[in-house]
DNA sequence: TTGAAAGCGCTAACAA
DNA sequence: TTGTTAGCGCTTTCAA
């Protein structure tokens, strides 16, 4: 078996079989610079019959505007939101010409030695997933190289620096409308780890939709967690070991919201119709369970999406000597209802 | 703010520092041809010195071994999955001189509209995890084209097909002969989905480890299920109403395992005490629950990693002529052992 | 064992 | 608006 290599057509052939030059060929590919409507139709058309791709290693080498960037990630993601941030950010680096390395960083490394190993792979920007994106040092370190940076979801975020993220503390809000419209008063609420930032950003969505539909927050019905299942089991069950007993419950996170189903259906307590209880990320658990959850979807994939677009922005004006843009995307999130809450039943 | 455009180290330079000619240095670097120690060592020093890293584009285009793979998926797994796999196989790539795109079949498309999407991509080899790796037609069209592959955990393979996975059966052997020698005798069990194999692999290893320890199979425990925690709620509740209920349940999968824990709590049954319940995959699930699931994790980030290297021979023994190798990996699994299984209460 | 020359496919800079 | 020239960094010849 002889293996044919077809070589893939290139930009030569294009251009011979639109009968112009190269440059006029490349020009027209690139739709940068004037080329006549004339000379485009014909060079489309070759491109199209051809089958032709740029390759995208002569276009790099050529220097062009093509950049690194790198993904950085440390193992404490779960693979799904790395996954979803992959997906993303594969998808879009392509189009924007820019090419993607993804970096591990070591287990316990300190930030100096994760700049280095970046500085090391020649990547003019970076995307920082959480938890990287609220590390400080390695802010900074990544700034003093002058490597652009991109921070996913961070808890707080500098002047100089590009964010994408949602807006927690609406989403959460919108949540606890829904539950209100749904005709719930008494609904508790588990925290997750004080540590992050989102667990603040979502009880204060959480508040404000109770003052705003004029209802008192009753603090007993505020429980402490951290974002695992078994600080959820706790919480649930002091929820709900309460005289009056919540209608609905809104969790921090779907973990924490399995983990109050499990307590409800110990009790024999039935979810939906006895109670309503609503998470927090759409991860793979809230479809997986009983009741399916309802909760508040993330858009991770767009996110890496948007964080490829804002560094190929900053690379842009760059160039051109523009002033740094300031990127402070807010991506829409979902509210996905399932299985798990219902109208509030009459007594 | 001037951006400093420090330019990386080229070949020139460690030539130039190691005192010899560029393709001394290349030789040297890739180690490939004869090259004196002595320069060796000499071009060894400035590659540290100068902190040089080879640039992949150049030495893509400057016609080397380097090749274009594909990582083709659906969107039917999880991106949990997907991710573990991306991982594995963007880290192993560029090791192997091989360069990684992604593709993502459309929804529904016809087998043929994907080649023809591969083919434009100019990939020589491609990576097809489950479902695609059981598509026949794909497979075909695939191979008529020239194209390597590497099924990931298939179901059946072909003859001329890499492969990589790990032994189901075996795996299921196994922790079914842990289950036994922790004192159980009745184990129920509750079947994955009949249409995938995997299924039908995990059974065949419970019942050779129950006839290998001279235990007889009762058909009334063997339940079925389809992967889903929906079907896993149904197939508990139907073992734990048996007269005679089982001691240990072993799922097909984690979601399952986790259905038959919630049933357990729902009846008041202490999970490990009083029944034992394991799941298979090990998934972000297993350790989210509580008790924790014991299980069977496979590899996945390592499969891909395989999969690259198979192809990276394969392209080898291509370009030299040899005969195609055929190479079917077989990865070790692992038996998570968390909280969910416990010696059998003496009665 | 080493080196010199040529060129991979493309685009920046210039010139026409 | 278009074409020409040069060269990106590397590896493949081929010759020494």
């Amino acid at each position: 078996m002889k293996s044919q290599k077809k070589k893939p057509p290139t930009i030569k052939e294009v251009a011979a079989r639109a009968g112009v030059s190269i440059m006029t060929a490349s020009r027209a590919i690139n739709g940068k610079a004037l080329v006549s409507a004339k000379a485009q139709k014909a060079v489309e058309q070759a491109v199209k019959d051809l089958g032709y791709i740029p390759n995208a290693s002569a276009r790099a080498l050529a220097g062009s505007a093509d950049r690194r960037v790198a993904l950085l990630h440390s193992n404490s993601t779960t693979s799904a939101y790395l996954g979803e941030l992959l997906l993303g950010a594969l998808g879009e680096a392509p189009q924007r010409h820019l090419h993607l390395v993804v970096e591990q960083c070591a287990q316990g490394a300190f930030a100096q030695e994760i700049v280095e190993q970046v500085a090391q792979a020649h990547v003019a920007g970076v995307i920082l997933p959480p938890p990287l994106c609220d590390w400080a040092e390695l802010i900074d370190g990544l700034q003093a190289r002058d490597i652009a940076i991109v921070a996913i979801a961070p808890d707080r975020d500098g002047p100089d620096m590009l964010t994408v993220g949602t807006d927690d503390r609406h989403a959460a809000y919108d949540l606890t409308r829904h539950l209100i419209e749904l005709g719930h008063q008494r609904i508790g609420f588990i925290e997750g780890n004080p540590r992050h930032r989102s667990s603040a950003r979502r009880l204060q969505g959480f508040r404000d939709a109770l003052a705003q539909h004029g209802l008192d927050v009753d603090e007993r019905l505020i429980v402490p967690g951290d974002y695992s299942y078994r600080s959820g089991l706790d919480a649930a069950e002091q929820l709900m070991a309460l005289e009056a007993r919540p209608t609905a419950i809104f969790a921090c996170n779907d973990d924490m919201a399995a983990a109050a189903i499990t307590v409800a259906h110990q009790r024999r307590i039935n979810v939906p119709a006895e109670i309503s209880i609503c998470g927090f990320d759409d991860t793979p658990l809230a479809s997986a369970i009983w009741p399916a959850l309802t909760t508040i979807r993330q858009p991770i994939r767009d996110m890496s999406r948007e964080a490829i677009g804002l560094l190929a922005m900053r690379f842009r004006t760059q160039d051109e000597g523009t002033a740094g843009i300031i990127g402070k995307v807010k991506l829409d999130y979902q509210l996905i209802r399932r299985q798990s809450d219902a109208v509030l039943a009459r007594h």
